[in-house]
DNA sequence: TGCAACTACTTGCGTACGCAACCTTCGCGG
DNA sequence: CCGCGAAGGTTGCGTACGCAAGTAGTTGCA
């Protein structure tokens, strides 16, 4: 659209210069970014979603999960990390235990593998954010980012399954 | 694609806490704000992309563009785009024609009614990016954003098809 | 104790998208 | 002109994911 402020029935506050730079810069770096460490880590056979649940397993005590508590954090729907979980479980990655607390549940455990993979992908992916994102900014900017994304992330808070709140 | 370092690896440089906190802030916050977004403009019947293809198409002479060129400033596949514009073309809102200059190329343009469409969408949709993003942070860090966002996006250009560099 | 309501997960179905294969058309060297 | 490679677009196929419905197990409440 153009910036044009014409009639319009109720009050387009439009966009102005710094406004719309920081927003389409948002949009634009959102899907290279993406799609650079995307390729980064295929060479290890994982698209960054595996990555994320092999981080969030290994993470967790005992490198298991309750499948509601890591769909929060994924932000992934039941459906979605189930079929996640099935190409992950496929390569050995990570196991399907059931709960003995709760029958109605599942466990995803981190195999031995599993940990493998990750220990093997982990310094390329963190070499990878570092050059395509922390290496490209100075700290000031670091800084505020965080302290941006904070921000954002508080006004988005939504909340799901009885996932207790992920701190870091 | 990266230095190759195996095998005891050399110190992994890992992410301090600022950085973890750019990096996860971003992660997640790329997550919910797209959702929320997209949740937005869903009474208008548009989806982000969709919405994106009207703006991309009322920037352009004539409201029309080639399918390549729309593809390139979208950053999707020919494949995409194609059933992307199924969807419009359905709805009424886009339509193609055959470019009279090269006949593999097919135009796509905005209809009367899209052009229509994305008038009343857009005033929402500002107000949405205001509400979920700028509105949460100060002038300052809204530049900050615009610069490093810039950066980023710089470091990453790729280019597809013939289509020239997007301005703004 | 018994049943209703809730929770955790899975499955069926629909959508979005990328890749590879495939036409058509263009442009170029002979 | 012919042939050939390249470019623009569409289609077939596979993957990822969300929603809604279904199943199994649990909890609350009388």
């Amino acid at each position: 659209m153009k910036t044009e402020t014409r009639r319009t029935p109720p009050e387009p506050r439009w966009l102005d210069d710094v406004e719309m730079a920081a927003w389409r810069g948002y949009i634009e770096t959102v899907a290279a970014l993406g799609a650079a460490l995307d390729a980064d880590l295929a060479p290890h056979g994982l698209a960054i979603g595996d990555y994320e649940v092999l981080v969030r397993l290994s993470d967790a005590p005992g490198h298991q999960l309750r499948m509601c508590d890591l769909a929060g954090k994924l932000r992934l729907s039941p459906s979605g990390l189930t079929r996640r979980l099935d190409g992950l479980v496929k390569g050995g990655l990570v196991q399907r235990d059931p709960s003995s607390d709760d029958r109605r549940v599942m466990l995803a455990t981190l195999t031995e593998r599993g940990l493998q993979t990750l220990t093997q992908a982990a310094p390329d992916h963190v070499e990878s954010v570092r050059s395509r994102f922390l290496d490209q900014l100075s700290l000031t900017e670091i800084e505020v980012l965080a302290g941006a994304f904070n921000k954002l992330r508080a006004s988005l808070e939504t909340g799901s399954c009885s996932a207790p709140r992920d701190p870091q």
